[in-house]
DNA sequence: TGCTATTAATTAGCACACTAATATATAGTC
DNA sequence: GACTATATATTAGTGTGCTAATTAATAGCA
């Protein structure tokens, strides 16, 4: 028994401070971190995702998403048009002015990193990256539903 | 310009998950992770703590920790009591009844905790758990009132 | 003493995450 | 083709965070 330290905690803890720190940073403008994530991710891939498939880049759950696609679609950021191939997925992607919007944005969030890592040592920044990385691939496993395998 | 990784989105993620787990394998035990960690922090404390204090400790604002102990008080693991010096503050303690429950729940955060880290070295979370600290640290001085000094 | 500022707990209201349940569409199988 | 499975988006409802505003008590100072 070698007492490990509470990893959990720390980390939840820190999340939820720069998601706050964040998310006051980004309220002048409108948005909020759950929201610039997806603008993010949208921004990232070529052509209009399916919901679930943003749903799992952004690391949330359907309903989750379903929500705040509502509101980034009312403020034209976003727009939903359905597959041609399956009529029961819509496949979401930025607009022009959610393009824009994302642009005015990133130096926020890419201040924010420079503030928090500012006196630390990148290699040390990356060794955590690597480490947080595997662990979150591990709790996704335990919470996931179990593979067929056994049983 | 050297690219700095998106700590606080991984950060933010795996905590995320941690506490959904979390949540999951305490419900039964009709506790959460935010109502443990409260239990654990009082259980630590030499006596009742006034409720901004646990706050602090718990990491969460006021007006959440109100509502917690609210809910903590009517399960009657923990009591408020009138300070005798300070009529504005109200001391937290433990029950008898919550002492006993914080007990059966440690082997729950504690299985999780074990098998979230499994198979990582001990030296790599230790050095990752004092970035975290570190970072922790930065970002509260960031949101911080900024202190009388400036201005 | 009386005025102002601060502090502790609370209430009110909002944002965003989750699970469970529903509607619709597709896929697989007899 | 019809029946059952599964898959996608959605709605409903809950938990837990936050900020802003309120109430009551204390502290500091003229």
């Amino acid at each position: 028994m070698q007492e490990l330290p509470n990893v959990g905690r720390q980390v939840a803890l820190l999340g939820r401070l720069w998601r706050t720190e964040l998310d006051n940073r980004l309220r002048p403008h409108g948005l909020s971190q759950a929201r610039w994530i997806l603008l993010l991710h949208l921004s990232e891939a070529a052509s209009g995702l399916a919901q679930l498939d943003l749903a799992d880049l952004a690391g949330v759950t359907g309903p989750t998403l379903v929500r705040q696609i509502d509101q980034l679609e009312a403020a034209g950021f976003v727009q939903r048009r359905e597959d041609e191939n399956d009529r029961r997925v819509k496949r979401v992607s930025l607009t022009a002015a959610g393009r824009v919007k994302l642009e005015d944005v990133d130096t926020v969030a890419s201040a924010l990193r420079a503030d928090m890592l500012a006196d630390s040592d990148p290699k040390d920044i990356e060794a955590m990256m690597a480490l947080l990385t595997k662990l979150t691939l591990r709790i996704e496993t335990l919470s996931a539903p179990e593979a067929k395998g056994a049983a």
